[in-house]
DNA sequence: GTCTATAAAATGATAGAC
DNA sequence: GTCTATCATTTTATAGAC
């Protein structure tokens, strides 16, 4: 799995720091205007030494998306064994919620929606949009009709974009967190 | 403003079939990721044709920019003089949701969506973050709770993103805005 | 695990002929 | 208004020393 066959959860090694400042960068600038030297660069190492790490810059990319994808395909799983009732909808938009509280998450599906194109052909964009899929699919009833489709469809977005939403400095991440899950709740109630 | 002097309304000239291709490719492989070259195979000519309409790239987008702002900004202005009613946000919904359907203006915010990073540094971006905000203020009353707050916001990106939302080939392009619609004025409501 | 050095290709942009 | 030719720069990626 990683190179390093040290134990599993240690201070940050440079991989990992790659993989926090790839993302940050990748968030900010965009992942095409995105060079490895200046991943590099802030990492204060030199190109060289990334490509130790990952095969490409694509590589890099794979990495976050399946490092996070464990986690929600857990929870798409828990989900599938549920009865589909509004109640499964609304505890699987809390724990997605949870979810994307914990560190990185947020950053990867913030990531997502700002660089759609550059996931459309890079594999690692296949298995975001598969599990996005197969969420919407999850908090939709089968029979809903086209308005209701839209409000399931909203009640994600709404999840991941509070951030951006409500950028009055004025107002908590918490705060923020719990009006997006209020509002997604009652998008699928 | 253009180069050629000629009447205003032709059949498509060079710098128009620029406009057009440029945006489909920005669009489906990011801005960043498209580069003069495909854009030019594309139409048939040269890169140096490209640079005897537009300036630089970033004067392409610019130029797509400029063309669909004129009329948002007339919505807004429309909006400004209204008194801060729900029927009047409603309507401007719908106004909005009709200004989408012209041909142009829903790809033009599916472009900027899709590429948020690219578009944060360019200018243009400023100019349509600019008119996102004025819109969002002007749908989202003042003294409204976070949870109104981002209802508001999603009523907006209903609109955006109907034609994402509800893939399903068996629904057309007029039942996806009237759903998007429908659940906008709810959201306002 | 990280470095220096470099290859190979692509990009945005310009000069000048037609 | 479009072309050929070219420049300067940057990019991803590799080879090989330490």
């Amino acid at each position: 799995m990683t190179q390093t066959q040290r134990s599993a959860a240690r201070e940050p090694g440079t991989r990992s720091r790659i993989q926090e400042v790839a993302l940050e960068l990748f968030t900010e600038n965009g992942y095409e205007a995105t060079s490895l030297r200046e991943i590099a660069e802030r990492l204060g190492v030199t190109k060289a030494a990334l490509y130790y790490h990952f095969k490409t810059k694509d590589d890099i990319l794979w990495s976050l998306v399946e490092d996070a994808g464990v986690r929600v395909e857990a929870l798409i799983a828990w989900a599938r064994e549920q009865p589909r009732t509004v109640d499964v909808r609304r505890e699987f938009l809390r724990r997605y919620s949870d979810l994307l509280a914990e560190q990185g998450h947020q950053g990867l599906m913030r990531f997502f929606e700002r660089n759609q194109p550059a996931m459309h052909k890079l594999k690692a964009g296949e298995a975001m949009r598969g599990r996005m899929m197969a969420m919407l699919e999850l908090i939709t009833d089968p029979d809903a009709s086209l308005e209701d489709r839209v409000r399931s469809s909203l009640a994600i977005f709404a999840l991941h974009s509070s951030w951006f939403v409500l950028r009055d400095p004025g107002v908590s991440d918490e705060q923020r967190r719990a009006a997006a899950l209020g509002v997604a709740l009652d998008l699928v109630g």
